[in-house]
DNA sequence: TTTGGTTGATTGATCAGTCAACTAAAAATA
DNA sequence: TATTTTTAGTTGACTGATCAATCAACCAAA
């Protein structure tokens, strides 16, 4: 174990040990100590290096919210110029393997709770919707209305979390496939209705 | 003040006051305290009526999905045999002024996540998913061939929980009407492109 | 000998749950 | 009716456990 440069080892360590002890309990009442013993080290140094419990789950979130955004701008240059191929990789980031796993799943829901006292972790999510929003609307703007891309937009937004929330619901190994083909379905039947 | 049979009373008052207690801080980390003082009375007597936290909250989420069911009943019973009349009773009992209030959506979502740890919780909330699933798919099931009207089940069952939970992150009073808008519109979708 | 990394021990606050005691209404008894 | 007894309702004070946060000290590499 070197002893130079453990400052983004460790910071890396305890928000993987972070989201891994929130997928454990299902809910951000989890502890300090507990957090820091998933990482190897003790709780002291979780504080050492990130001051109060709440700026170690606001980087937390933070780390969630970029590999997702990360991914998700990976899927879309991988998707090309084809507007119905980029409305389905948006869709498809969000039931990833890398996204769409238990521990994840439950720390946005614990993470969704916490956002009604945490202004900042509000603010975080906020900027999350948005983006998906904005993404969604600009790959369906090629093939329906304005208006109704808008519609949509939300439409799909609100399908994905509600997906996520009904899945942390259910024991085992989330299904992601079902859920896609959900989402897809819907996509397809309005395409097939609205566009234009 | 009677000082005979009270005990009904204080139930409802500190259900009530959990709710309230649950809307206020956005989540189950509400102090018995806090709950007892909003029911006025001491903390002493919510334990001593309820036993320990666990099962008041169990109780409160026990209540909400009880008036939720009634209402339902209530809305089928008004919209009579009309299937599509059925399905858009369902929908509409979700966002009514009783449900879709902020403190009931931040307490439904909050039970979300204190299902993952208590096995009764999600008792519960499975019970409200299944009958939610089979009022949407037995009304459906005059409009659209059976495969259909699983999905489609599916799909709005997944588009409320995630417009509750989008909606759990905006300020200020929700909007019902433009949720329930939304959902119809995707119905109306579904049913003219895939209606028997 | 400085500096970054690390911890055990401690503190102070919070909170669920308990308990003995008090009150007043109702029921039993004289 | 008048008195005692029981019972339901209620609370303040306390306990024990938990946990975030702090700090003085220690270690090892540079």
């Amino acid at each position: 174990m070197p002893k130079t440069g453990m400052e983004p080892l460790r910071r890396k360590a305890l928000i993987d040990a972070t989201i891994s002890a929130i997928g454990a309990r299902g809910s951000l009442d989890v502890t300090m100590s507990d957090i820091a013993g998933r990482a190897g080290v003790s709780s002291a140094l979780a504080h050492h290096y990130f001051g109060a419990k709440e700026e170690l789950l606001q980087a937390t979130m933070r780390h969630i919210l970029a590999e997702l955004g990360a991914d998700a701008r990976a899927a879309l240059r991988a998707a090309g110029a084809d507007q119905r191929r980029r409305v389905a990789a948006v869709i498809a980031v969000n039931f990833s393997e890398s996204q769409f796993r238990p521990s994840t799943i439950a720390a946005w829901l614990a993470f969704y709770v916490e956002a009604q006292r945490s202004p900042e972790l509000r603010r975080l999510l906020r900027i999350y919707a948005r983006r998906l929003h904005s993404n969604l609307k600009s790959a369906l703007g090629g093939l329906l209305p304005p208006c109704e891309a808008e519609l949509t937009a939300e439409s799909i937004a609100a399908l994905i979390d509600g997906l996520y929330i009904r899945r942390a619901l259910k024991d085992g190994t989330p299904n992601a496939d079902s859920a896609v083909a959900l989402v897809e379905d819907y996509l397809a039947t309005t395409l097939a209705q609205k566009a234009r």
